[in-house]
DNA sequence: AAACAAATTTAGACAAGGCTAAAATATTTT
DNA sequence: AAAATATTTTAGCCTTGTCTAAATTTGTTT
């Protein structure tokens, strides 16, 4: 059995390398709320134990052994949230604390149940995909909002799930995954993206929008 | 927040004071598969936290706010347990497993919605009663089956949750809380108690009728 | 009542996982 | 290219919760 240390390093060593490819120790270190002396001796642990590789002072890399940890952690911690959602009317501004804790507790069985309940679904209440058991991960091809050009008709793929505040905002303006509308304008100067949606117009903060994936919609 | 260990060791008071009265260092490094060394410096701890009360030599208390903890996780344990067979299909004799690590990441948030989910239960699946959010229990008047005399018709109240084995004979044979049946006969020199059910009669190991609860059936 | 046995506590060690302060290495600026 | 800054690592310490071995206390025999 691996440490739920263990498995909160691995999961959060499989997110930074997605969203910036490089692994540094200060990512970690801010990521897990520790100090960086800590990741380091948490790094020389899951080294020896060729779940990750390291170059000193050149960040760090998992192996196929840890990419297979990390991913059945997310797997369960998305499946987690999807189902307080669908279970237990849980708001989506909350699932992700919960899953936070639940995810080191789910058994196999219980996983196999909650997956079956849903209906084997393949994304999370925030649109992110959930990874399959045999730790393969659907890719998409999407856009920060923030990137995409005024004028055009786009589809919610994903929201970040980590800031609670913000994910109300978006509940409380109707905006989901699968949500279509149309990006109005993008003010100067770090101002925000204006977007149409149900015909009425919201504004949503630069920052705000770098956390929000979309894809242009057929239209 | 408490540590999952001081959450484990106010259970385990609880448990052995409801069934033994006193609470031994030995009996408590039993239940929790720890050394009697290890007790002795937890229970300096929760003594100093004034979970419990201790005398030297003489066994262990709870304290109304020690107990109060206890209740809550003994609360989420037996929701838990009948949620996990009533939402997800979960065998009664692999709830308890189960709801040993979800017990202490239960938030009350959570706790409400499947109380609710479940109609506020009374019983878990093994009979015993759950603890209200208040810290009280509803306390029962009846017999461990060893203890009754041949030719009583009983229902069953209460079956001990901690032998999965036993649990799944007593599933095979249609044994469960509530269910009535009569006692036949003892059979001499710790043999096993007769027992009939739907017309048909099963032997119960002398051992196995300790931790059994039933009560006298009003025919 | 003394001796033996059983239970409990004390003493001291260890592993995990965190911390701070200081040293070493990289990176950026001038 | 040297200096200044930022990042990472090392060294050493702390807390939690466990252990074994030895000492103490209690309970039971004879």
């Amino acid at each position: 059995m691996l440490s739920q240390s263990i498995e909160d390093y691995l999961k959060a060593i499989y997110e930074v390398e997605s969203s910036e490819g490089k692994v540094s120790t200060s990512a970690l270190s801010e990521k897990l709320s520790v100090s960086p002396a800590s990741v380091t001796s948490m790094v020389k642990k899951l080294s020896e134990r060729k779940l990750i590789t390291h170059k000193r002072y050149q960040g760090v890399k998992l192996t196929p052994a840890g990419r297979k940890i990390a991913l059945e952690i997310i797997r369960h911690h998305r499946l987690i949230e999807l189902y307080l959602k669908e279970a237990l009317g849980v708001p989506w501004d909350r699932v992700h604390q919960e899953a936070e804790k639940w995810e080191h507790v789910l058994s196999e069985d219980i996983e196999d149940r909650i997956d079956e309940f849903l209906g084997y679904p393949v994304t999370d209440p925030h649109g992110s995909p959930i990874p399959r058991r045999d730790g393969t991960m659907i890719v998409r091809q999407c856009d920060a909002l923030v990137d995409v050009e005024p004028d055009t008709l786009v589809k919610v793929v994903e929201v970040s799930d980590h800031d609670p505040e913000l994910l109300r905002y978006l509940g409380g303006i109707g905006l989901y995954p699968d949500t279509e509308m149309t990006v109005v304008s993008k003010q100067p100067f770090k101002g925000p993206v204006i977007v149409e949606l149900t015909g009425k117009e919201y504004s949503i903060g630069r920052n705000a929008a770098k956390y929000i994936l979309v894809e242009k919609a057929n239209n």
